[in-house]
DNA sequence: CGTCTCGCTTGATGTAGATCATGTATTTTC
DNA sequence: GAAAATACATGATCTACATCAAGCGAGACG
């Protein structure tokens, strides 16, 4: 039972609540596994429960099953997935599927959706991670509207040395292909997207990246900052 | 005052308040009228109200501010914007430009923030009203990924279609190349579009639409619904 | 150990949709 | 009421990507 707590601990959601509430929470939640390539969801359910990734790589996925399907999200371990669907009690937009061995902690959308009212701490964090989430959407909406598929990727590696402290040398966290398709792109286009970053210090070797000239791939990802328009993640890139 | 409260009561986050936290929190708001093209903040600054749309329409905007600039989000009276940058305390992402004339009522961040901790109400329509924005923009993002620009057009006259109770007449509520924008198109293309969906029986004369087979439009907008692939806008267009 | 599959690359070709150019009708401005 | 700006349409290019095709190296599996 340790680790569980451990695990909600270490989630943004939990991480703030008073011990007793967390025990609680803990009582009533429980501890599941998955295999490669399992759904924890699909599309067009009902959310029962929260799912809280303790260990492992999910990736959220829509679109036709094989054909026409494209990464919305990837997630790491400590991100809960889905709380707006789960707070609205509306079908999933979209489904979960592990990529290696998965472990999460499941807590019934019933019992959150009553700590929330009666625990005002809940129900902030709750707000800050839905808040977040919200955010992070309307930067990928950004990202796909105003942006080459090439300054995505740039944008995504700079994130990744971004989370990996500033440091300059990053390793992929995933396969290529599924990079790609979280970018909304394809294999191949990622490859010559790669090549074509060479040109901002960017260098590729097997899955182990080195970025040399930060400064020039910022400036490529950035679409022509002509005015006083500030752009966002110039704000989450420089305040660190 | 009245013509304030009767704005809040119009709004879903504060319809379900009581009285009495409705009135302290009038007491906070301040009305506010824009021009037509004044920005009511713009991309970058730090939220320090929340703005609910009395009457007008405003556009959320993103991109450098002539050339690149395009449409994230056309609001609509009772709509409040950006509660997530409100709620984070966080910069915002996009910029909110005045159509025509605007009114608002402005609620004080800090205020705001405060009722959110004594009154679980508040926190709760704050919660659906997040979760909701996250799906919508969850659905812009699939929108974006999986269907042409011929699809959006046809999802986007069904929604129109829809809060129209259904009718299979409706109105543009904005000009055309705004919509373009929206929807993420050039004026060029959407033109170009329209006559596209002449073959689905869709009839546009003016900015007056008639949708004359919504099944076939319906079934041109899915992205080949090949597996018990549920759409999600499937539900919504069905179940009401 | 050979065969298979899969991840990744590179080249050739196809295409959705942007951009550019032009025209017309309508509205705005002085 | 003339002139200028704006909304919209339509045709001719251009371009960022996808798609198709082929090859290579590495792990999986008989």
């Amino acid at each position: 039972m340790n680790d569980m707590e451990l695990a909600l601990r270490r989630s943004p959601l939990f991480c703030d609540l008073s011990s007793g509430v967390l025990s609680e929470i803990l009582s009533e939640a429980s501890s599941e596994y998955f295999s490669p390539g399992d759904y924890l969801f699909t599309i067009g359910g009902i959310p029962d429960r929260l799912f809280v990734l303790v260990d492992g790589s999910v990736k959220m996925v829509a679109g036709a099953h094989n054909k026409n399907e494209t990464v919305i999200e990837l997630l790491q371990p400590a991100d809960s997935f889905l709380i707006a669907a789960v707070m609205t009690n509306k079908p999933y937009l979209m489904s979960a599927q592990a990529i290696g061995t998965v472990h999460v902690l499941t807590i019934p959308a019933q019992a959150l959706r009553q700590h929330v009212v009666s625990e005002p701490q809940l129900a902030l964090t709750l707000i800050a991670s839905l808040a977040n989430q919200c955010r992070q959407m309307v930067r990928d909406v950004k990202d796909l509207r105003l942006r080459t598929s090439f300054q995505r990727l740039g944008v995504y590696l700079l994130e990744q040395a971004d989370k990996a402290s500033g440091r300059a040398t990053i390793v992929l966290p995933h396969v290529k292909k599924l990079i790609a398709s979280r970018l909304n792109m394809t294999p191949e286009n990622l490859s010559r997207a790669i090549h074509s970053l060479q040109e901002y210090g960017v260098e590729v070797v097997e899955d182990e990246v080195r970025l040399h000239d930060i400064a020039a791939l910022r400036r490529f990802c950035k679409v022509e900052t002509i005015l006083g328009e500030l752009d966002d993640e110039f704000v989450v890139l420089t305040e660190r």
